[in-house]
Order: structure tokens, then sequence, then C-alpha cells
RNA sequence: GGAGAGGUGGCUGAGCGGUCGAAAGCGGCGGUCUUGAAAACCGUUGAACUGAAAGGUUCCCAGGGUUCGAAUCCCUGCCUCUCCGCCA
């Protein structure tokens, strides 16, 4: 969320940042109201100040035992005006929040200027795509022929876009799990969370999911609960309306949870395999910030998600997301794009995003300064990384002429010593 | 699911329908004392909006209601705790 003041102060500057991420929302009616919003609660103030004023003058008439019924009644006025101006008041507040709600957050000015992903910046690539010396098979068909990844199975329990896993596929998603949180909490220096995976509209207001995706996400039927699509959400919240000590900052987390996403409006994309699902795992990070410290710390976190990839010998790519590509509350975002053999491109395995206090404002996220003052946070997030995405990878980029798949060293300690599926 | 109790400032915890943003204690900060520290003592210490400032408005879980006036009374919801039942 904006600050209103900005709107008012620098509704200029608003416009052509938000012009730079292909949103033209128009302002007219908003400024408008915001008029008559301001006007309303000067008129309702100074009714309130005058009935805070009668309000101790009529007790002290009583107790000289002087006549109120005059003041009382003036004041049953006063009363009814200040329930009319609030009636409207209360309306425009409503209508005001929802439009600043459904804003976008601002790029920063390092975001490479663009319209979509085909201007997104390349940062720097990482390893050498293998050259295999026969056709490069896709992850779903090494995964079906090893007996690891059944998606028909996952349809007839569920539907599309849902996958089981069996044996040695699933022991490798778990194997990834762990190794990763490993990682993070170890020598990336995150605290280890485990948090509720369903959460209430509150908390997908605060990341910015609500009130303008609602389309993408799962509903529960007999609560006005949500399946959460990233681990962002619950580990976001865990600090909404909180002040916390700049002396703590900054705060670093990291979960394993299942996403789920609607994945309404791709259809026809990513229709076979495991890139994309309707349930999926995911390892977030999360970083609550000064400003001062949140763009060293988007880039710290970056580098803990690729360290994923370069210990798992996984050749890959930094992409910095152009203006038009940004997603909705991201003031900078970096994508980490994996290569995918079979199709002879790097994939995103990991969004890694610097919300500045965009969500902090929405989440009410605050700190206090060495100083006294109390102001918004920044958050940082990014994946480290989606699982299932890592899978792919995996068997897509260690695949062996005879169909086997050579595990990565540094998971064989979690897969029970298992060097090779076959 | 049934019965009961409760949700107040960073924490603990008072609070009669009017003078309550709210006692007291703890914690924090500043000071006195001390070579330094502790203890003791003194002072200070919530947030949002608005205003140049003085000031003003709002916030005692959330939303409604009663009233000239609500932290205080009523209703609904959410959450927490205790007991019972059920259960991984």
């Amino acid at each position: 969320m904006l600050p209103v003041k900005t709107l008012r102060d620098n509704l200029d500057s608003v416009k052509k940042g938000l012009a730079l991420r292909n949103s033209d929302l128009s302002f007219e009616q908003w400024a408008k109201a915001d008029q008559r919003q301001r006007q309303l609660k000067q008129e309702v103030e100074t009714l309130k100040f005058r009935r805070n004023q009668a309000s101790q003058e009529i007790p002290k008439l009583k107790k000289e035992k002087q006549p109120v019924d005059t003041l009382l009644n003036e004041m049953k006025i006063v009363s009814k005006e200040i329930t009319a101006f609030e009636t409207e008041l209360k309306q425009i507040e409503t209508e005001q929040e929802d439009f600043l709600l459904r804003i976008p957050n601002l790029p920063h000015t390092s975001v490479p200027l663009g319209k979509s992903e085909a201007d997104n910046l390349e940062i720097r690539r990482w390893g050498k795509p293998a050259d295999f010396p026969f056709e490069a098979k896709s992850h779903w068909e090494i995964g079906e022929t090893l007996g690891i990844l059944d998606f028909e199975r996952g349809a007839k329990i569920c539907g599309a876009r849902f996958v089981l896993y069996r044996g040695l596929g699933a022991r490798l998603e778990r194997a990834l799990i762990n190794f990763m949180l490993d990682l993070h909490t170890g020598a990336h220096g995150y605290t280890e969370t485990l948090p509720p995976f369903i959460v209430n509209r509150n908390s997908m207001t605060g990341t910015g999911q609500l009130p303008k995706f609602e389309d993408d996400l799962f509903h529960l039927k007999d609560n006005d609960y949500l399946l959460i699509p990233t681990g962002e959400v619950p580990l976001t919240n865990i600090h909404a309306d909180e002040i916390l000590d700049e002396s703590d900052l900054p705060i670093s987390y990291v979960a394993h949870t299942p996403c789920f996403r609607r994945e309404a409006g791709s259809y026809g994309q990513d229709t076979r395999g495991l890139v994309r699902q309707h349930q999926f795992n995911k390892v977030e990070m999360v970083k609550f910030c000064t400003p001062a410290q949140s763009y060293a710390q988007l880039e710290q976190l970056l580098n803990n998600a690729e360290t994923v990839l370069q210990k798992l010998n996984l050749p890959y790519r930094i992409v910095s997301l152009c203006t038009g590509d940004l997603g909705f509350s991201s003031a900078k975002t970096y994508d980490i794009e994996v290569w995918v053999p079979s199709q002879k491109k790097y994939r995103e395995i990991s969004s890694c995003s610097n919300f500045e206090d965009f969500q902090a404002r929405r989440a009410k996220i605050r700190y206090r300064t060495e100083a006294g003052k109390v102001q918004h946070l920044h958050t940082i997030n990014g994946s480290g990384l989606a699982v299932g995405r890592t899978v792919v990878a995996i068997l897509e980029n260690m695949q062996q002429a005879d169909g086997s798949i050579v595990i990565p060293k540094i998971l064989r300690p979690y897969m029970g010593g298992v060097e090779k599926i076959s």
C-alpha cells in the first residue's frame, strides 16, 4: 500500500511509476473522494470537540445543581449530526481503502525499464548446461519411466495438475526439503518455522494477495479461510500488527510449506509435468529489516537461494525483472532461472523480492528506531527454492543415456546413500 | 460439540456510565550517587490522523447498539483459558 500522503503530494510521480509497470489507474474519483473525506472529517471533529466539552460541563452543572436540559437537548442534535456525517465518512473511507489496496507498488530506480518478460535483464549465469550425446528427455518421461512420478493417479485422486510421487521420487522431494532447510538454518542463519498452511483474509491482504487476486486462491467452504499460495503469506504475517526493536533487525525466517494455486488463466501453459501444479512444495525465506538494510539484504537472500543450486550443481542464471514484469507488491525482483534441457530454456525456480514498506504498511509491521521513532520496516522474501521445480531440474540435468538419474553428491546423505535412481 | 471465565499500554494488572489514554508494579530511557557497576532515589516513557504551533480527533480484541456522554451497559463475531465429551 502506498502512503496516502504520497498520493496527495506526489501524484504525478506515482502515476509515472505506475505507468512503467503498465498500470494506468485513474485517480480522479479518488482525489474527489479524498477532498470530501477530509472535509467531513473536519466537520465531525469539530462536532465531537463540542460534544466532549459538553460531556465535561454536564456533570459539573449537575454537581452545582444547575439545570442541564438545554445543553442535553443541544447535544442530542449534535449527536444526530455526528452520526449522519460519520455514516457518509465511513462509506467513503471504505471505498478509498479498497482503492488503495488495489494500487501496486512502485518500482525501485534500479529496476530495468520494459514492457514484458522479454525485457528482463540478465544479470549473470552460473554453471554450464550439459551437452548430452543423446536427446534430452523431459522430466515427466523420465519420472514415469522410473516409476517415481505418477500423473495419472494424481489426476484420479484429485484432478488435473496434481501428481503422486512414489518411492525414490517422494524420497527425493523430501531430501531436497531437508537439505534446503538445513542449509538456510545452518550456514545462512535463518530461523526455522512451521506456520499454518491456511490463513485468514487479513493475512492475505497484508502480503498483497487480496483484494485483487482472489481468483488465484483456493477457498475453504465452511470458513472464510484460504489455502496459502506461498509461504510468504504466513511468514510475513508473523509480525503483523507488531512494533519490533531496531536492534532485533534483520530477522530471517525460513519454512517449508506446500503452496496451493488455482492457476486460473494459465490454461494451456505447462500442462504436462511438475512445473505448474495446483499443489507444490516450496522452501521460503523471509526477512524483516530496516529501509537502510533492505537492498543489501535482498542481494544476500538472492545469494542464499543461489547457493542451493550451486551445491546441487545445477546451471542457472539471474534475471532482474523489468518494470513491466514486476509482481504486484514488489519494488524489485530477481528471478533465478534453472536450466531445463528438454526445453533448452532457463525456467524460473525462485523469485526474490524487496517489497520495501509496501507489505509492512498493509500488515502494520513497524519497528522502533534507536532514536525511538516508530516507522514501517522493509520486507524481503524469496524461494529457496521451489522444490518441485528443483526435482524437474535434477531429473533433466542429471539424466544418463540409460535413463537413470545420478543424485547430486550433497543430497546422497539425505537419500539414505542412494547414488542413482534407475 | 457442551458448560463456565476472560480479552486494558513493551509486560503484569486496577478501573464507579461523565473530570480515563486510562491507577500501580515491572521493563525501557535520562539523571543523582559511585573509580565503575549494582542498589537506592528523582524524573521520564503508547500509537494513528490532523495542525506552522498551540491544540484537536481517534484507539482499552473486532463490528454493531443503548445514551447528551461508553474501557465501563446490551448484541454479534473472533481469540484465549478452565472443566466435560470426542479425537490424530
